[in-house]
DNA sequence: CCGATAACCGACCTCCCTGGTAGGATATGG
DNA sequence: CCATATCCTACCAGGGAGGTCGGTTATCGG
């Protein structure tokens, strides 16, 4: 398990959102119940999501949460940093406010960081793979599911029915 | 924290029995020492990498553990595999028997399981980095840094000064 | 104005895994 | 035969993950 659930609840509420039009607000309560997740967990969740400002949220009756941007301007790796905090592959790898990665072992014995070289490269491919995606991609990927799983061959061309 | 210490303290090991001759086996207190880390643990990382018939090991009196295969032929992606158990972003992911790799979330409502693509492309970003990374990469990292920390300028050609 | 809805906030709680220790059994060289 | 060193199993404390609870504030319809 290298992301924490999370990253999991949080990627699929953006997603519900995504699926949504951004005109009115959605309530947590209605994505929590399709989504089948506990309800006061993802309100922590969410506040993940709007502290970093990639939800906005309106309060009170008929009050819910929406994308600040349209989901093709959303890059996956803003979405996983603002649920888990930083990207880091290992404990000593530390974030400083530049953008900067670093390894906070000292060079024990006179020699550098073995593993640094590695860690770094595996960071780099995780953020790259997050940052190629935005979440149109995921939104498009599970309306195709959807397709898939609703009509077998594709002669209704109705997507979502409303349920 | 992506990965345990664990993978840390293994490819720590291998990097440390990289640098040896592979002629004569090297005591784990030996790298325990060298590195500051507790004996005891170690067994236990060293047992898997063992198990994975990465290292081999000789028991008794001078007995140790040397690498199986050269270093050129390790591919990180094996070591931290022993060490860590398969490469999974998400806790949903599970890897049966044959190298496919699919997501045990049934599809819910109807529709597929949204994070399904992001997951897999991370998982593909990771393996990635560990797979194009061998031993010999890091165990020359590990060289480098130390030249650099002895000495500053390239004179002296003697790399390790025997402590 | 009132009550229902729903976002917001912080404290709490339980389980399990990580990281590490303890103590021994077995094998081998000198 | 003893020091060395691998091998094996059980145990244990701490912390974080995952989730619950209770309450507060804001906004709508009537």
């Amino acid at each position: 398990m290298i992301f924490s659930s999370k990253a999991e609840y949080g990627v699929r509420l953006m997603v519900e959102l995504g699926r949504q039009s951004p005109d009115q607000p959605t309530s947590l309560k209605a994505i929590a119940d399709a989504e089948g997740l506990p309800l006061a967990y993802m309100e922590q969740v969410v506040a993940r999501l709007r502290k970093a400002d990639l939800v906005r949220s309106a309060r009170g009756a008929h009050g819910g949460y929406w994308l600040s941007r349209p989901a093709e301007e959303i890059a996956m790796d803003e979405v996983v940093q603002a649920l888990e905090g930083a990207i880091v592959p290992m404990e000593c790898f530390t974030h400083d406010h530049t953008e900067r990665v670093l390894c906070s072992h000292e060079p024990d014995a006179g020699r550098g960081c073995a593993t640094k070289l590695l860690w770094t490269r595996v960071q780099g491919g995780i953020i790259r793979s997050l940052q190629m995606t935005t979440l149109a991609d995921l939104v498009e990927f599970s309306r195709r599911g959807e397709r898939e799983q609703t009509t077998p061959e594709p002669t209704a061309a109705v997507p979502t029915p409303a349920a």
